[in-house]
DNA sequence: CCGGTTTCTGAAAGCGGTTTCATTATATGC
DNA sequence: GCATATAATGAAACCGCTTTCAGAAACCGG
């Protein structure tokens, strides 16, 4: 008793027994594909009314030869600025025809996993790669299939893509201490390069834009005030490297008087670890981040906005509008079927955006009280 | 000449032919769901590897009448302690055959959407719910097709549950305070009732846990010390309010020496709040949080651990498991088709896992040095 | 009122797999 | 050595929907 009565999933045909009518005629109706007669059209109706029907995704999907799926490898929750791409990323399919499948890399063996089993017309129509810089394998197995393919937050030549200039944004930040008094300046960043092939690049592009903005100002570049995390990899707990990377700057007999960091969660672990040691931010130390994450705000935090959630938005509307794209030229090719090799021709069309990025002024920067040989 | 020579996608069909057998005998080989001789199983093996052939899921799908997919509903996957849990989830079906799409929730529309559509077994095998406790059109939208449901952060009778006993964690993160000889405590958190039935109550029970620590320890409640932010609520930036709330509590004439903020995201906050105005943590004011997510780390905040990852990843299992159990039932049932009924019998057998809560010292709470009329 | 369109509809053939059913080849038993 | 069980395989039906193809019905000009 009991038991809760299951209901039945209802198939087209059931649809078409109850409307007496063949079942092409149903599927007329629900795509109106074709003309149908008023009155049979509105039987249909009723019948795919009363009957609550909803035809099945996958019957649909094979039929079609299109997933209605979209692809996203992301190392996803590794960095809290990956979760707000793919915010942004999400919001927009969710007004879409597709779903999203989110591929999660943590791992070399993930990551090549994926871009080997999913890029495949019969698992996705489109692939959203996040941060990362497919190497040659991976333009391969992204290509085989001429699937379409967008990269947000990472480049190359032959995928559209979605990125920010981290040299301008790091320049930008640097300026905005110079500006404020300080020459001491040193950068916190993650590594330079790195087996996954992401992430580390934007550090070594902001350490390139760091440079940039100290040379622009003519002030010395010194070795000693760049730290970078070769242990930043994937699933580190990176704050204890940054911790001991901000003490011993601090310590060291010429402390730097502001720290840019490569990301804001690296900046959190600078202001904890000058906190620690009872400096206080930004009277003692002016600190600097990059991404603005949600936390950001909260920690009062200056830093660079990149727009990460509209990176994300603007990848998936950039794929979605290549999809369109497609099947209204695959239509045409239904009456024209000459021009096959034509194509691929706009693959010269790759579209490369850049995503703005903007100084965030909060309360962690201030102006340059240099004791030149502080006391220690 | 520029054309990607487009791979063409290769069918059962195709390694059938190759291998000059009928697809039926690929079938067998691939699934091994009959004897095939050594000799013919070679042969279909070789044409597969040198087709490199994979079977399409929909195509699989379809035939089975299974869809290989859960569904995992979750309020704002980016809320850090959401991220947190769907990464244990994530974790579990990556390493099975089980695709997984996220239905994230930001608005009372979605959420009536998704728990109507979703729920279907041409979409998915079986739905995870996070943080969301089901009211009474989602509880029969849940059960209309008898999938499988596991419920992570929330209790309903009828489902599946992994929760962690939020009353028993906030009377540990009270307890504490109390011992370190705190009794002006207040508590900040969310609203303790919301639209969308997430979130709020695990305010409440938390709360509920702060007062009957008091209670336990004959410190009187004060309603004073009771700050909940209803306007908590979607995408709302909290900050400004748990900011406010603390300011206006330090600012009272019987300011508290101790906080207790139901998350780790208000306890920033408060500490923020605290330090804006000078205050120390913890040595004016100590603090705790709740959920022990990645940055509580970082903040050196004391808080409550509740498994977050954990949670994530037993709800994915159960839900693997059941999964099973159903299919080896589905197997018997085919033997002998009589007991239909019994099936839903082990509905009494909903499955209530709770998840450990501990406290986690770190260095944002000291001692109460109170000064009982602190001079302002 | 008739040939020729145009409009509407049903039967049937896919989509790419799995599975049943029947058939043939091979073993087994007596 | 023959009846019979067993193993191995192919042909065809099926999953639920879409789409082609072809036929029926309605429409139209002359």
């Amino acid at each position: 008793m009991k038991n809760t009565a299951t209901a039945q999933i209802t198939t087209i045909h059931d649809v078409a027994k109850r409307a007496g009518v063949a079942t092409a005629t149903v599927s007329r109706v629900l795509n109106n594909t074709a003309p149908v007669s008023d009155s049979t059209r509105k039987i249909v109706q009723t019948a795919i009314d009363e009957l609550n029907f909803v035809p099945s995704p996958n019957a649909r999907k094979l039929s079609w030869g299109k997933t209605f799926t979209i692809a996203c490898i992301v190392p996803f929750f590794t960095r809290p600025s990956f979760v707000e791409r793919l915010r942004g990323i999400v919001g927009v399919f969710e007004d879409s025809d597709y779903d999203l499948i989110v591929y999660n890399v943590e791992s070399a063996r993930r990551r090549a996993q994926y871009f080997n089993e999913v890029p495949r017309p019969d698992r996705c129509d489109g692939v959203i790669v996040v941060s990362m810089t497919p190497n040659d394998n991976d333009v391969n197995a992204l290509k085989r299939f001429n699937l379409p393919v967008v990269l947000v937050d990472s480049h190359h030549p032959q995928f559209h893509s979605i990125s920010e200039n981290s040299e301008e944004g790091a320049a930008k930040a640097v300026n905005h201490l110079i500006e404020l008094g300080h020459n001491k300046i040193a950068f916190i960043g993650g590594p330079l390069k790195d087996t996954l092939n992401f992430e580390a690049t934007s550090s070594a592009r902001r350490l390139k834009g760091y440079k940039q903005a100290l040379q622009n100002a003519n002030i010395a570049f010194k070795d000693d005030y760049v730290c970078v995390d070769n242990n930043f990899a994937i699933g580190s707990k990176n704050g204890n490297t940054v911790k001991a990377f901000t003490l011993q700057l601090m310590r060291s007999n010429r402390p730097p008087t502001a720290i840019f960091a490569a990301s804001d969660f690296q900046a959190m672990g600078v202001m904890q670890a000058a906190r620690s040691m009872g400096l206080r931010v930004p009277e003692d130390l002016s600190v600097v981040g990059y991404d603005d994450i949600e936390l950001a705000e909260h920690l009062s935090l200056t830093t660079i906005n990149q727009s990460l959630r509209l990176s994300g938005e603007r990848g998936a509307t950039l794929l979605l509008e290549t999809l369109s794209i497609l099947s209204t030229e695959s239509k045409k090719e239904n009456s024209s079927l000459s021009h096959q090799s034509f194509i691929d021709d706009d693959a010269e069309k790759v579209i490369h955006e850049k995503v703005p990025v903007d100084l965030v002024l909060r309360a962690s920067t201030a102006h340059s009280l240099d004791r030149q040989h502080p006391v220690i």
